[in-house]
Parts: C-alpha cells; sequence; structure tokens
DNA sequence: TCATGTAGC
C-alpha cells in the first residue's frame, strides 16, 4: 500500500501542529476545529477518538445531536474501536509489518475518513459493496454514526440512484459495478484518495475486475490507498497478490462476534434433498426449543413450492396436537420478490394459538440471497440441503446457465453462521459429513471463472488495459473465454482486428447491457426502428414479466396468447411494454393479463437510462408508421447484434441446430412463434429438461449475409444441412445477379 | 411438448 507526499491543502492545519496544546481537540482554544492538528494518513487513534467525543461534528462544523452521544456509546463496545490504534498505525506511509490473519468489518471506512481526511482535500473515500442494498444500508448507518445528513459528506451510488452531493461527498458507498463503470470512464481514477473494496471474498466479476485495475493503478497513483476487505480464508491469497515482490500486503484483522453454531449431518445421503428439508423443518418446528428457521433451496419454484407443502403438513400437525406444535408461518425469499414481500422476513412469528398454547415459529425459505446479502435476526435453526443455483460458462458453445451445484465449504459455513447471529444455534446439513469433507469445494469459484466475459472485456479494453491475456487477474479466466469474448467484440465490430477499440465499441461500452443488445441499439437508427429496439433492449433487461401461477396456467397462458406477435418473441415483448403504456402503466391491468408490474416498471425504467444514453451520444430516435414494414425492420435490426445466435430447423421434428456450435435445441415451450421459421435468432440458451432457445423471431437468411458478412462467410462452416440451405440462398441471388447481368438490365440500372 | 432468474451495470 502506497506511502504519501505531504498535502498542500493542509497548510492551514501546520501551525497547529507546533503548538503541543492545539492537538488536544475539544480542550483547545481553538475548539472549534476538532480535527485541528490532524495530518493526513499520520492520524492517532487517540487524536479520532478526542474528535468523535468533541461537542462540533468536524465535518458539518454543527455540534453534534444527542441521538449522536448515544450511538457513539454503543459504538465504544464494539471490537473494533478499541483496535482503532492499530488501524491508525497501519494507515500510516512506510512499510507496515503486521502479519494478521484478516477480517474486517463495515466501520473501517469511517476511520479511513478520520485517517485520509479526503475532505481537506476535495478528494472522496470510496467504498464498494457486491449489492445495491448493502450500499444503501450501509450508508445511511453510517451517515447516521458520523452524524451527517444521508447524501452530503457521506452518500452512496448505485445504479438508477445517485445520493450524493459533488463536492461534499466524501465518504461513498457505491456497488462494485459502479466502480468499474467509472474506471473505463476514468482510468486514473482521480476523485477518489483511498478505494476500499468490501466483501471482497465473495468474487463478484466486478471486485475481480476491479483488483486487476487497482493493482496496476497503485503502479501510477502512489498517493492511492487501496484496501480490500474479506472474510478470513481469502485474506492469504489477496496479501500476496498485492504485495509488492516477495513482502506480503499489511493485514488487519478484526474479530468477528457471533455465536456458536452446533452442526449436525446426515447419517446416509439424502436422494430427495426437498423432500428431507421439509422433514427436517417439521422435525425442528415439533421437536425443538423455539427459534426461527432459515431453510436454503435453489429457485423460486422450488421454494413457492416448499412454502405450500410445509403449511399443509404444519397445519396438519397443529390440528393433530394443539398441545404440543405451535402454528408455523412460511416466508418464501428470493430476489425477483416485490420488495415489501421481501420485508415479511422481518415479521415476528406468530403467536401461540391460545394464550398459554405452544409458542409459534417462523421458517424463511430463501435462496442464496439470505447467505450474504440478507441477515434476519431471531434465526436459530438453519436447514442446509447443500445446494445452489450458479452460473456456468461454457466457452466451446458458449452458453452460460444457472445449474444447481453443490455449495463449497466456505458457503455451507456462511449458511451455518446464520444460526448464530442473536444467541447460539443449530444447523443441519443434509448431506453426510464426509461428504462435506471430501466432495465439497473449499471455496465457491470466483465469479470471473463462470462467466461469459464479452461485457467485461469490452469495459476493460475501454479502462485501457491492453493485454487482456497478461492483464493480472486474481484468477484467470480459461484463455478460450477470453477468445470467445475478443471473437464475438471482433465480429460485432466493437474491437478491430488488432483487438483496439473502435468508435463504435467506445459508445457500446456507455450502454449498461450485453454488447449484442448495444450493437443492435446503436445500429438500430439505421432501420429506422430505434424507438421499438429500445423497448426490446430494455425488455431483454430485466426479469420475466410473464406470471404463470401454478393453479392458473390455462388463464395466463391465454392472457399470454392476446399479447402474442406470431412473428416473433421480441416482437411480442415490444407490445406487451406498448400496451403497459397504453393502459396508463396500470398496475391493475398488468395484474388481469398475468404480467409483473415489477418487471414492466423496471424495464421502463432501464428504457429511460438507455434513452439518456442514446441522446448523449445522439442516437438518433426513429420509428416506422406502417405496422408490416416496422415488423421487418425491427427484425433486421435484431440480426445485427445476435447474427452468432442463430439456429436453422433441421428436419420435421422442431428441432434446431445452432449455428456453428451446431447444438441440438428446441422452441422453447414459451414461445409464441405460430410456425416453425427455416432460420430463427434467439436471446438466449437455456438448459432445463433439454437445451431449449428462449425468445426466438422468425429471419430470413438473406438478412444474416448481409449485415454479418464475415460470420456467415459460407467457407467457414462445417458440412451439414446449415451450409447446404446457407448456399442455396447464395445461389439463388447470384442467379438473380446474373440475371440481373443481361445488358439491357444493366443498362436500365445504371439510368436509375 | 412442455416451462423462466443468485448478484450487478
Amino acid at each position: 500500500m502506497a506511502g504519501e507526499k505531504e498535502n498542500p491543502y493542509l497548510a492551514h492545519l501546520r501551525p497547529a501542529e507546533k503548538r503541543k496544546s492545539a492537538a488536544n481537540g475539544a480542550s483547545t482554544p481553538a475548539g472549534k476545529e476538532p480535527l485541528l492538528g490532524f495530518i493526513p494518513r499520520k492520524v492517532t487513534g487517540d487524536q479520532v477518538r478526542k474528535a468523535m467525543e468533541h461537542e462540533v461534528n468536524p465535518f458539518t462544523k454543527q455540534p453534534h445531536t444527542p441521538q449522536y452521544r448515544k450511538v457513539l456509546e454503543a459504538r465504544r463496545k464494539l471490537p473494533v474501536f478499541s483496535q482503532m490504534d492499530e488501524f491508525f498505525k497501519m494507515a500510516k506511509p512506510g512499510p507496515a509489518r503486521q502479519r494478521k490473519r484478516s477480517l474486517f468489518t463495515d466501520r473501517i471506512p469511517q476511520f479511513v475518513a478520520y485517517s485520509d481526511l479526503p475532505h481537506t482535500k476535495g478528494k472522496i473515500v470510496a467504498c464498494t459493496q457486491p449489492r445495491r442494498v448493502a450500499a444503501m444500508s450501509v450508508a445511511k448507518r453510517v451517515s447516521e454514526e458520523m452524524d451527517v445528513e444521508l447524501g452530503r459528506q457521506v452518500g452512496y451510488s448505485i445504479r438508477f440512484e445517485d445520493m450524493t452531493e459533488p463536492g461534499t461527498t466524501f465518504l461513498k458507498y457505491m456497488t462494485d459495478g459502479m466502480l468499474l463503470r467509472e474506471a473505463m470512464n476514468d482510468p486514473e481514477l482521480n476523485r477518489y484518495s483511498t478505494i476500499i473494496l468490501d466483501e471482497a471474498h465473495e468474487r463478484t466479476l466486478a471486485t475481480d475486475i476491479l483488483m486487476g485495475i487497482l493493482k496496476d493503478l497503485a503502479k501510477r497513483r502512489s498517493d492511492l490507498k487501496i484496501i480490500i476487505m474479506s472474510a478470513t480464508l481469502d485474506a492469504l491469497k489477496f496479501q500476496k497478490y498485492f504485495g509488492i515482490r516477495s513482502s506480503p500486503a499489511p493485514l488487519f484483522k478484526v474479530p468477528g462476534r457471533t455465536h456458536p453454531v452446533e452442526v449436525f449431518y446426515t447419517q446416509e445421503p439424502e436422494p430427495d434433498y426437498v423432500e428431507a428439508a421439509l422433514r427436517t423443518v417439521l422435525m425442528i418446528h415439533r421437536a425443538e426449543d423455539p427459534g426461527d428457521i432459515l431453510l436454503f433451496l435453489t429457485g423460486e419454484e422450488e421454494i413457492e413450492d416448499a412454502c405450500r407443502k410445509i403449511k399443509l403438513e404444519a397445519d396438519d400437525l397443529v390440528n393433530q396436537e394443539p398441545d404440543s406444535v405451535g402454528p408455523l408461518v412460511c416466508i418464501p425469499l428470493y430476489s425477483s420478490l416485490p420488495p415489501q414481500q421481501q420485508q415479511r422476513i422481518f415479521d415476528p412469528p406468530p403467536p401461540p394459538k391460545t394464550a398459554d398454547g405452544p409458542p409459534g415459529r417462523k421458517v424463511v425459505i430463501s435462496t442464496n440471497i439470505a447467505e450474504t446479502s440478507l441477515t434476519i435476526d431471531g434465526i436459530v435453526y438453519v436447514v442446509d440441503p447443500g445446494f445452489s443455483k450458479q452460473k456456468v460458462y461454457n466457452p466451446r458453445i458458449r452458453v452460460e446457465s444457472l445449474l444447481v451445484t453443490p455449495i463449497s465449504k466456505a458457503s455451507a459455513q456462511q449458511r451455518a453462521g446464520r444460526a448464530g447471529r442473536t444467541r447460539p444455534g443449530k444447523c443441519f446439513r443434509l448431506y453426510t459429513e464426509k461428504d462435506f469433507m471430501s466432495e465439497l469445494e473449499e471455496q465457491t469459484h470466483p465469479e470471473i471463472l463462470r462467466s461469459n466475459l464479452a461485457n467485461t472485456v469490452l469495459e476493460l479494453v475501454k479502462a485501457g488495459i491492453k493485454d487482456l491475456v497478461r492483464f493480472d487477474y486474481v484468477d484467470a479466466p480459461a484463455p478460450e473465454t477470453l477468445m470467445r469474448a475478443l471473437e464475438l467484440l471482433n465480429y460485432l465490430a466493437a474491437l478491430d482486428d488488432d483487438g483496439s477499440l473502435t468508435a463504435l465499441g467506445s459508445m457500446m461500452a456507455e450502454f449498461p447491457l450485453d454488447p449484442q443488445l448495444s450493437k443492435m441499439l446503436i445500429v438500430s437508427p439505421k432501420f429506422k426502428c430505434s424507438n421499438e429496439i429500445l423497448t426490446i433492449t430494455a425488455m431483454l433487461s430485466v426479469p420475466n414479466v410473464w406470471l404463470r401461477p401454478n393453479n392458473q396456467r390455462k388463464e395466463a397462458d391465454a392472457a399470454k396468447a392476446l399479447l402474442t406477435v406470431p412473428d416473433g418473441d421480441h416482437l411480442t415483448l415490444l407490445n406487451v411494454y406498448n400496451n403497459y403504456i397504453q393502459n396508463q402503466y396500470d398496475k391493475s391491468w398488468a395484474w388481469n393479463n398475468y404480467l409483473s408490474a415489477r418487471a414492466l416498471a423496471q424495464a421502463d425504467n432501464v428504457r429511460e437510462q438507455l434513452k439518456r444514453t442514446m441522446e448523449r451520444y445522439e442516437v438518433e430516435l426513429v420509428s416506422i408508421g406502417d405496422e408490416k414494414k416496422r415488423h421487418l425492420a425491427i427484425r433486421q435490426a435484431l440480426c445485427c447484434g445476435f447474427f452468432m445466435q442463430v439456429a436453422h430447423k433441421e428436419g420435421e421434428k422442431g428441432n434446431y441446430l445452432t449455428v456453428k456450435d451446431n447444438q441440438v435445441v428446441g422452441l422453447h415451450p414459451s414461445c409464441g412463434l405460430d410456425t416453425q421459421p427455416e432460420w430463427v435468432i434467439f436471446n438466449e440458451f437455456v438448459l432445463t429438461t433439454r437445451p431449449y432457445i428462449r425468445t426466438v423471431t422468425d429471419v430470413r437468411p438473406e438478412w444474416l449475409l448481409e449485415y454479418a458478412p464475415s460470420y456467415f462467410d459460407v467457407t467457414t462452416f462445417q458440412d451439414g444441412e446449415t451450409k447446404r440451405a446457407l448456399q442455396r440462398v447464395i445461389n439463388k441471388k447470384a442467379g438473380k445477379n446474373r440475371g440481373g447481368d443481361k445488358p439491357e438490365s444493366a443498362a436500365k440500372r445504371r439510368k436509375q
């Protein structure tokens, strides 16, 4: 971690340093300035404690509120508070020699603010979080602790919401993705004096890329301080990664405060983890002391299903044994649930049925979201079947999918820890101890190893990283994954043949979209349908808008049929959005048509954001009046972005073969096409009971040949039906052209 | 002939 030059902005504090008595803050004549005598990065714990207890808030120059006094009292008891001296010693320039195992809390950014004094030099301390909720809630908490107004001295910045005040905010919480976008446009990140990456152990794609960028940046910006906050297990790895030569980066450890959790394993492997989970939850409810239960399952459908089943069985139990079994309430939790329903996890457990009856219990059935993002107090029992849905990427066939996968040991430990937040708890693992020891991976593979990197590569190139293959990654992705990304960007003309960013690529990077979508959006004015492509892009960027409740599938399907455009699902999405607008964003219209009002509102929000970016780059917003022509133009524009996601019909069984990758796929049952066109483009490849392509639109091969000639160079195709079909199209076209080359026609053409 | 999502920009 870099040293630091004397700071000219602090000249006004210099004299105070000489006046020894002035360094004491509150008791000095210059008592209105609690930070008097503070020299950035030479601040001591003693000085900070005094400043914190000063009657005047150093950052607002206002007297501290009574509320602040109360909070401060509580904070004194935290381990971090007593470690302040240790922390500030490390914040000083020069080689630090501490070697300790590490675990950080979100209090550190405040100490950094006291140490860095960013407000005196017009700089900002940034602290990144993997999730939006965390950035918001930590910023709120810290603003209260520092006795300042949220959005002024302390703020946050997440997509769609910038709660900062330029010139005033000096401590900024933000999502890691947000900082990555900033790095794209200002690779030196000059606004920041310190960058703190929090929850680094989660190894999100953005955090990993930021670590690489920051390590590189540290070579050029000796004044920049970088702090990586992580759970214990990864500390050594990061220490080595950020070390200079053979000397690892300094480490600071903050002990956590949790209660012990007793862990139980099954004797035999469970063949059906959902069934075993339900059984375990009911067993806990019957036999264990009061305390709420957290059950981890993998997805929405599984969770809703489990909620129903547990409720049925629990109600039975209560009826059979009203004297020993209390009421049970099941609360589902997953990300696509509206926030209001997510809040239900904080409801108290149900009261006993009768005054002296057995107490009620709450069961939260959650995806991984409860593993890290949301903490629920009152949980005493955790049921961990050992699975989660994880993204996996296969660069060979260019397919990213979500698969139910065994979790890692680290993840299992995290889950167990959720039982010990309020008092000692129990964790029931629905797998054997032997499997835990020998089958589970130590750590979940970082996302960078499991993702399609097309977007990331474009961001990196835009951030000025030239050699992607030799870029210093914490964990380097498979070379094939990088090749696939470079190949896609080259075909989309975002990168030229030397791998340099083109003007188009530079513009594409400005959109928070996959490259296929941004390319399609940028070229759409050429087809006079940018308004519509903008809508389709927004609709493709939000969760599924179609609702299909288990008990009303028929009704939902019928409602969907009314909105379906037979030429393609992309056009159907456009139609849905337009109907939503025509119905004045009416939630009950959406509800009556089995559409998610929330997803539609999100699409509208995304659309507005993308529209602003289009306006900034003068991408024209245009439409064609005639519906037939409009639909044709849209389908053509789609080809400009998605020509690498094309499938060709093979035989009469409804099978398709993806172009070049030759994967046998079917049209997803949700597909609204009324025929089986010979050529289709698709938005995604999904692997459920079999490989499907989803969100599919009918296209013509002539368009593919015209808009993506190098990808559809027939000589690069494997022999097969697709190649023959393509060749037929080329021959037919050549035939026409030959016909057109007859002297009289040629003469006619020249006249036009 | 059957079926959609952890997180982020």
